[in-house]
DNA sequence: CTATAAACCTGCTGGC
DNA sequence: TGCCAGCAGGTTTATA
C-alpha cells in the first residue's frame, strides 16, 4: 500500500527517468482511471506535453507538464507506476500487458496494468493497479491545484514548516482517536496504516486516545518520531506489505524493518509483551498494550 | 461544522 | 476439493 515512503520513492525514480521525455500517447482498459478531464480531452491535450519535473504531495504523485499541464496521480490501495516497456496483447475478453523489457517487471504485475503514458523514445510509464482504486487527474496547473484543494489537504507529514506547536492545533480540536487523526489526509497528508502504528509505538502513545487528549510533550514525540520514521523509510524504498512496487517492479526495503503493523501476538521490540490488534473505525490497529496505555 | 458508514474493487484466507 | 463470507485499506461521497 503506498503511503508517503512510497510515493516519494515513485516520484523520485520518475524525476530520474523520465524527465526531459515528451507524452505521445494514452491507453487504458479502465475509463473510470481517469477522474478528470474526459478521456478523449486527456489524450488530446496531452500529446506532445514534456515532463518537466515530478515531486509529491501527500500522497498524491505530481507531475508538471509543458503549457502549464499538471498531471496528478494517486496510487490508492494497490496501484504503481513503473517504467519500461510493455506490449498489450488481446486473447478473448482478456487483455494483457506483457513486459519487453525483462527484469522483475513479471507477468503477476503486469496483468493489472490499466493505464499507459507512452514516451518520445519508446519507454512508457504504466499504471498497475490490481483493485482499480488509483485515480489520474489531467488539466491546467490552476484547475488540477483547485481540484486537489477540493480534498481540503492537510499539512504534508514532512513539512519541515510542520512544528509540534501547529501539529498541536491540528489535533487540539479533533475528538477522534490519534490513529485516526493521523491517516486522515485532511488533517496530515501522507500517513497510511503502516506508519501510523510503528509512529504511536515509537512514541508510547495508545491508538484509540483522543488526539485532544495528548500533551504537548506527547505531541513532540509524535512529530519526531513521525519524521524519523517516514524518512528512514524513504532510504529504504518505502515498505512491501503489500504489493507496492518502484518503478522497476522491485519491493520497497522497510517491510523488515516494521515495528509493530501487522505483528499481532509477536513480542514488543521494547519490553517482549505481545503486540495487539484492536479495530478503529473498520481499521486494524497494532500496539503493545503495556507500552501504549489508555 | 463534525463524525460515521458505505462504496469503490479484487485477490487471498479460513471455515465448513 | 470447492464454495463463499469476510478481510484488506485510501479516499470520496452520502448520511446523520
Amino acid at each position: 500500500m503506498p503511503e508517503l515512503p512510497e510515493v516519494q520513492t515513485t516520484a523520485d525514480d520518475l524525476s530520474r527517468k523520465v524527465v526531459g521525455r515528451r507524452i505521445v500517447g494514452f491507453w487504458t482498459d479502465w475509463p473510470k482511471v481517469v477522474r478528470s478531464p474526459s478521456i478523449s480531452l486527456l489524450k488530446r491535450k496531452i500529446r506532445g506535453l514534456k515532463i518537466e519535473s515530478v515531486s509529491r504531495l501527500g500522497k498524491n504523485v505530481v507531475i508538471s507538464l509543458s503549457k502549464g499541464y499538471l498531471l496528478v496521480v494517486h496510487q490508492k490501495m494497490t496501484g504503481h507506476l513503473m517504467v519500461g516497456k510493455w506490449k498489450i496483447q488481446r486473447s478473448g475478453g482478456k487483455q494483457e500487458a506483457k513486459n519487453l523489457l525483462g527484469g522483475s517487471l513479471d507477468d503477476k504485475v503486469n496483468q493489472y496494468i490499466h493505464a499507459i503514458f507512452h514516451l518520445d523514445n519508446g519507454e512508457m510509464v504504466a499504471l498497475s493497479d490490481m483493485r482499480k482504486f488509483a485515480r489520474i487527474d489531467f488539466g491546467k496547473k490552476e484547475k488540477v491545484e483547485e481540484l486537489l484543494g477540493m480534498q481540503r489537504l492537510g499539512p504534508d507529514a514532512l513539512d519541515p514548516k510542520l512544528t509540534s506547536k501547529k501539529l498541536g492545533e491540528i489535533m487540539g480540536s479533533r475528538k477522534k482517536s490519534i490513529k485516526q487523526a493521523l491517516m486522515d489526509p485532511a488533517i496530515l497528508a501522507g500517513v497510511g496504516n503502516i506508519y501510523a502504528d510503528d509512529i504511536l509505538w515509537a512514541s508510547r502513545v495508545h491508538p484509540a486516545r483522543p488526539a485532544n487528549s495528548l500533551g504537548s510533550a506527547e505531541l513532540g514525540k509524535v512529530l519526531v518520531n513521525m519524521r524519523k520514521i517516514l524518512k528512514k523509510a524513504v532510504r529504504l524504498r518505502g515498505t512491501s506489505v503489500g504489493d507496492y512496487r518502484d518503478t522497476a517492479g522491485e519491493p520497497g526495503g522497510y517491510g523488515r524493518k516494521v515495528l509493530v503493523y501487522r505483528k499481532t501476538g509477536e513480542p514488543c521490540g521494547r519490553c517482549r509483551t505481545p503486540i495487539e490488534r484492536i479495530v478503529l473505525r473498520q481499521r486494524s490497529a497494532h500496539f503493545c498494550p503495556r507500552c501504549q496505555k489508555l
